[in-house]
DNA sequence: TATGATATGTCATATAAATGTCATAATTTA
DNA sequence: TAAATTATGACATTTATATGACATATCATA
């Protein structure tokens, strides 16, 4: 899924110019001209991350991060602050009013792209899907790759997010509930030996690389990833 | 990511034609009626390239681009300079001033669109489209040409920029509203399912060929251009 | 500007893949 | 060995993609 990224700006050309770039970028961009229309939009749906102009009418950029970071709801939104070169002093206050990252103006747009994205690696690794290795496996969940040994391995979407979970949480037993729940996601009228099923499935396209045999089954208890 | 281009031209009609022949080959243009606003766009986002008329209101061209030049922030930015032909004799002091490249009135925006790209390959050529080849195929998106073992196929425009974009982004899997975004541009009114159809039709023009199985569907994920 | 030729988007239908369930086999544990 | 638990193969159903046909739109050219 895409994060929503949430940019208040006053300038309507640069606003722009950074939501396209954003977008190109496979965000989803939301523009907002002013921090009390910010706040609207929050109010309705919390974006992922901000993209804050220090300089703003009404309520400027500096209170309007102070706000979001006293509300309980919206206070682990990471912020980006956008400044003018002339107000470069203002960046301790801009860190301390709840800023993640910075950013002087002039900035190229490919810079902010590249700062969102380790912002975002920093606070919200979910969003930004980065694959994972774990022995000879190696499994990158935008591109649905599989590799065993720099081999690509044939796997299912459902056995690739049953594998996706269980790497990420390595030597940790989950029961079939628990992996229902995270895996399949919370419409879970779903039987519980269907997990037994899928990870059969999962196994078997493991099978024949050298990691085939890192699910193991906890009797009594749910399965595991070893990754050793 | 697609090159950002501002324009800086005081008539608005000439403005918008050069933006919407830039957008359509791809790039993203950033628009400014006047030395002084294009100063406030650059102030806070670095463009990669500056259409810039010789004659404005306020700070004309010639001194707009001098400031550029002066500035380290902005000089190494290239700049096209766009003159009227009785200024012809102008040519020099342009140059001199730091433009790049220099256009005289009337041109085609064909032409523009091309000087765009011949500056940018010199300065930047990853921001260009340039010929790409991948294991048998050779696509010339300038002459819309498309070679399989120098042989040419036959394809019609959507399919190939189409196949373009999937080239240029080899090993990547796109969804479908990706790929409508990036190919058919942001007029997306149009159905998901377009994609298939189109995928289907760009699969039959390489059928027959060497790489009629390059473009692969990722059930539930969208397609891949395979490069190996 | 009219006309044939291309190109485009949508739909209905055909294929193919993935999913969940169940019955039964195999295993483990007490 | 019996009871409990897990593994496995088969199958019906659901879901996603491929394909052919058609109506409309666009383009080039007489």
């Amino acid at each position: 899924m895409a994060a929503n990224i949430l940019i208040v700006e006053d300038e309507e050309s640069i606003l722009e110019l950074i939501a396209i770039n954003l977008h190109q970028s496979g965000f989803n961009p939301v523009r907002a001209l002013s921090a009390e229309y910010a706040e609207k939009i929050i109010s309705n749906t919390l974006p992922d991350l901000i993209i804050l102009d220090w300089m703003l009418p009404g309520i400027d950029g500096i209170e309007f991060a102070r706000r979001l970071k006293t509300n309980k709801e919206t206070k682990s939104i990471p912020i980006i602050m956008l400044t003018a070169k002339s107000q470069e002093d203002n960046k301790v206050m801009g860190l301390e009013a709840g800023a993640d990252d910075y950013m002087t103006k002039p900035f190229s747009p490919r810079e902010l792209v590249a700062r969102v994205k380790a912002v975002l690696r920093r606070k919200a690794p979910d969003l930004v899907n980065e694959p994972i290795e774990s022995g000879h496996l190696f499994l990158d969940p935008s591109q649905h790759l599989l590799q065993s040994n720099k081999k690509t391995v044939t796997i299912g979407p459902t056995e690739f997010r049953l594998l996706h979970f269980l790497m990420k949480n390595p030597n940790i037993i989950f029961n079939r509930n628990q992996i229902l729940d995270r895996v399949w996601g919370n419409k879970s009228e779903i039987d519980d030996r269907t997990v037994d099923v899928h990870i059969k499935r999962l196994r078997d396209c493991l099978k024949g690389t050298n990691d085939h045999n890192k699910i193991e089954t906890v009797r009594g208890m749910g399965y595991r990833f070893n990754e050793n």
